[in-house]
DNA sequence: ATTTGACCTTACCGCCACTGTAACCTTTAC
DNA sequence: GTAAAGGTTACAGTGGCGGTAAGGTCAAAT
């Protein structure tokens, strides 16, 4: 199977999966004769795993890593929580700040008029902390 | 005040502060007789308004726009709000997405034993969708 | 047989908002 | 005199790709 079509299977464009390739994320693929990637089922399955990972917001580099523990038999299900919860705790750190923006613009937002005058609540906030 | 001191009273790095003036964020500095930037209250305040407002998330682009309508005595607060409201959106986007990720991987993180064991239902979610 | 269009390849730039580093100049303190 | 602590410019790197260029290959239509 060509890139093409191994991007249609996974989702993922093939200059992803070139991308990918070249950090090392995923073995080199094999080539045809003309020089063309070719990939098999088993290629297919570690791009999907790595663009879940990617989809839970690991970094590439984790989502390497996760893959590479994932096909590691002798692995421990302790390695693999202790990074999730990692990524865990960062997701939240991140929703809070967000949330905390989300709660400031709101507000600043709220008491906004929107009209055709220069007073402005929200400019206050930016020019008085 | 050179730019050490303006970077201390406003928070940013001196080099952020270069930063923003290539970026055209706020106008070149005045420069003393040996090259040195020159700061004065007014370029603090922009300084201090472009860091609240990335505080709250905005592109840098926004803040100086930001910046500019902040200054033009003919603005209108609905040009801000607009701003403000579309921001709003996307942030709002981003807490949602986070949030899914993070329910995710509680759940998961809250079914790995996280023992010396191999089967792990966080690898299982990622190969398996 | 040729030409078109859709693939494939590598290689490099751009994005965003900086940070780090290098190479060099100026000021200040001892 | 000299060393530390500032300043200057310019360029590379970050992450995770997307866009584009310049070219090779292949299948089908003419």
């Amino acid at each position: 199977m060509n890139i093409a079509e191994a991007a249609k299977h996974t989702g993922l464009s093939s200059k992803t999966i070139r991308y990918y390739e070249k950090e090392g994320v995923i073995p080199p693929a094999k080539r045809s004769a003309n020089g063309y990637r070719l990939y098999d089922v088993g290629q297919l399955e570690s791009l999907l795993f790595v663009k879940r990972a990617r989809g839970l917001g690991f970094s590439l580099n984790d989502s390497h890593e996760l893959l590479l523990i994932s096909q590691d038999p002798r692995r421990t299900s302790a390695a693999v929580k202790q990074k999730a919860e990692e990524h865990l705790l960062k997701v939240n750190t991140q929703i809070e700040q967000m949330q905390k923006i989300k709660d400031v613009l709101e507000s600043v937002v709220g008491e906004c008029l929107g009209d055709d005058q220069s007073a402005c609540p929200i400019l206050d906030k930016l020019s008085q902390g």
